[in-house]
DNA sequence: CATTCGTGAAGACGAAT
DNA sequence: ATTCGATTTCACGAATG
């Protein structure tokens, strides 16, 4: 929405200079497969080969929701990219010539191609910025979906930051550190778990997982163990319960908790299934299907985790309605 | 009939090797 | 990388009301 308008600013000044003769591989070459980058209709840098969008702007999706968007610390806005080595750095042409305007061989083509690739992405801090940029857009798009506060999108974008500088980055998709990310914000922030973090992420649950454990190893992070009670209040309004149910399940909680039997359990089923045993008490009426449908949690779970619930309180399953 | 309960096979996970 | 134990899920039929 308002993104695109002000986005586009930041790169007027280049598509000023794309005519002259200031052809540095960094605007010629694509990053990810070499292929030559060009000028589209669309006022983008694509690669012709992989379809790459180069324009950095061009990455972030997802309406903005803050209203004060300089409060939220957005990725650098890429100062003066072209000009951080001071032109100290080796500029390797992207045409396929030596210096003296002879052709070069296959095999010294592709050794210039490599050089070209190595050069740029460790002698330059564009792919950094890039990096950062798709990242950040990834965590405020999911968490934009997941109508996850500012406060959580924040610390993401710091542990990702931190990951990026420890170069924790290596052997991870962008999309599942991102993910990682997120997940640890918010497990921080005592918000969502990883269920509900995975319909919305690019990646599959396993290399969120793995980005996560690693993130979690490297940078030391202390986050509190998952506690089933920070999922009571968000799938009990769901299910329109009152918070007579709600109370009285952190209650059963907590006993469980007392008796140690929460560890090594999803917190979400257990929670579930608290949620099921507390009605079972109130004035509020749920099936298991329907929590089931509520919490993305089986109906075999619910009933195994109600039952262990109960116990753990000292009440027989069996007595109860 | 709707709901709940229990079971066995199969998959996914963390931890240990 | 594989193996292990515990947990979760799926598919099903039985029991309950």
């Amino acid at each position: 929405m308002t993104a695109d308008s002000s986005i586009r600013t930041s790169n007027n000044q280049r598509t000023g200079h794309q005519q002259t003769q200031d052809a540095s591989p960094s605007e010629n070459i694509c990053p990810e497969c070499d292929g030559q980058v060009v000028f589209t209709a669309e006022q983008e840098y694509t690669c012709e080969d992989c379809g790459l969008v180069v324009d950095e702007n061009n990455i972030d999706r997802g309406p903005e929701h803050s209203r004060h968007d300089d409060t939220t610390p957005r990725t650098g806005r890429s100062t003066t990219p072209r000009l951080h080595d001071k032109g100290l750095s080796t500029e390797i042409g992207w045409e396929n010539r030596d210096s003296h305007g002879n052709t070069l061989s296959s095999e010294q083509r592709s050794k210039a191609r490599r050089l070209r690739r190595w050069n740029q992405r460790y002698s330059n801090r564009d792919h950094l910025d890039r990096n950062l940029r798709q990242a950040l857009g990834e965590i405020d798009r999911m968490a934009a979906s997941l109508g996850l506060p500012t406060a959580v999108r924040e610390t993401a974008s710091v542990i990702y930051r931190r990951a990026l500088e420890e170069d924790l980055v290596r052997g991870y998709s962008i999309e599942a550190v991102a993910s990682a990310a997120l997940l640890a914000a918010s497990r921080q922030h005592a918000q969502r778990s990883i269920r509900e973090l995975v319909p919305c992420s690019r990646v599959d649950q396993q290399a969120i997982r793995r980005a996560h454990r690693n993130l979690n190893e490297e940078l030391g992070l202390e986050l509190p163990p998952p506690d089933p009670c920070d999922h009571l209040d968000r799938y009990a309004s769901d299910l329109g319960f009152s918070q007579q149910t709600v109370t009285q399940a952190a209650d059963f909680l907590e006993g469980v908790k007392a008796a140690g039997k929460h560890s090594g359990k999803d917190p979400v089923a257990l929670a579930a299934g608290a949620l099921y045993a507390a009605q079972l008490f109130t004035r509020d009426h749920a099936t298991q299907a329907r929590i089931s449908d509520s919490t993305d949690v089986s109906e075999v779970s619910i009933r195994k985790h109600y039952q262990r619930v109960l116990k753990c309180n000292g009440i027989e399953p069996a007595t109860v309605r």
